[in-house]
DNA sequence: AATTGTTTTAAACAGTTGTTTAATAAATTT
DNA sequence: AAATTTATTAAACAACTGTTTAAAACAATT
């Protein structure tokens, strides 16, 4: 009905300019170091806006995290769930997918990081995705390895080391870009390299 | 001379004990957390002596940070400057030696990415000690593995790697422990596990 | 013992921050 | 067009936080 996509419409260019600027604010300093005031003037709007469509400030930063977190598991979650892509397929999508989406935001898992330190309440969405990868088909294919006498680690040390792998350059950006002179077009690149290095590093550490 | 000895003896008493509180909540807590309340309350102490000892909660901060750095890179020096060793024994012993470190400072990493989030002006001093890596014989081996045609990839990488492959699972652990249902002893005998297994991965790694 | 210097304390200050209010402007409905 | 609802604004509020103050307690020196 007209009415509902109308309201959307409309209401949405105020709203979701606000959303949209906390999700930046928030992303680049963190729940307390944000400000309402500066979420306000990033959005460019008045400051009683932020309340009067979001009621607070933590309900606003709950709803955008528990988007964030909802999205970033849904995508995953079509990659391990698949049972037609053998376990080297499903790592080369997963290195692959998940380095183009933090190329794009490339300060998020700072941010994320930087929630769990504060101690975020946003913790059981975060659980409840974690819990998911657990009991994946990629997950099986994971523990398959231990059966097959291919490998005798926990798989645990192996989804840590995928993760790890792709998500640690971007947690020590800064210092790397500094510490070793990079430009930020040659981080670009170093993680491109990654694209393809991290499945091979996986595979020859998944041989036994 | 006595007066001096005296002095350190007495004062720091007081002001040991309110540096020591300060690094439990600074690293529990972060810096914009942290409130001076805080610190005065965990170290039993007057909230005004907080600032007659240091001046300022920066100024605490500050100075927690750069001992801590310090501290930090001058264990590693001694390690990657030897050019008596291999690089797979400075491998084995940095492995060992950060793994037991951040076991017994588990909020360490995250501490240390949240401050680099808010853009803590900690840096020079992490940078200045980073480029000391760069110069290290240490490097130079990781170097020679192209000249040696060994590997042909960027060397950046491979200390990237070895990084993270420490770093990540503390960075995550809050997440990994609930999320994998770890206990506490668990995750311990887990990154036991890693001592071992990462140099031989870093040997997967590197090898042609 | 009196004086001087140091440490500790409770209270206050000034700035910041999340939130609310009450009035106005704009849009929608009747 | 009038009435009603919704959106926007400037200002104020109250709680919190880093820091200072001024007085008191304590220790050291003369």
């Amino acid at each position: 009905m007209a009415k509902g996509n109308e309201k959307q419409s409309i209401d949405a260019s105020t709203e979701e300019k606000i959303k949209e600027a906390a999700r930046v604010v928030f992303t680049r300093k963190g729940f307390v170091s944000t400000k309402v005031r500066d979420i306000a003037a990033e959005a460019d709007i008045n400051l009683a806006l932020v309340n009067y469509y979001f009621r607070s400030k933590q309900k606003l930063f709950d709803l955008i995290m528990i988007e964030t977190i909802e999205k970033l598991f849904s995508e995953i979650k079509v990659i391990i769930t698949d049972e037609s892509t053998s376990l080297n397929t499903k790592i080369e999508l997963i290195v692959d997918h998940y380095i183009d989406q933090l190329l794009n935001n490339p300060d998020f898992p700072l941010f994320i990081v930087n929630e769990i330190l504060s101690g975020s309440n946003k913790f059981p969405a975060f659980l409840k995705n974690a819990e998911m990868i657990k009991g994946s088909f990629f997950f099986k294919q994971l523990n398959q390895l231990n059966s097959d006498k291919k490998l005798e680690v926990n798989p645990i040390h192996i989804l840590v080391n995928i993760i790890g792998l792709i998500i640690f350059p971007f947690l020590g950006r800064r210092v790397l870009e500094k510490a070793a002179g990079l430009e930020e077009e040659a981080f670009r690149s170093l993680m491109e390299e990654r694209k393809k290095l991290i499945p091979i590093w996986i595979g020859k550490i998944i041989e036994s």
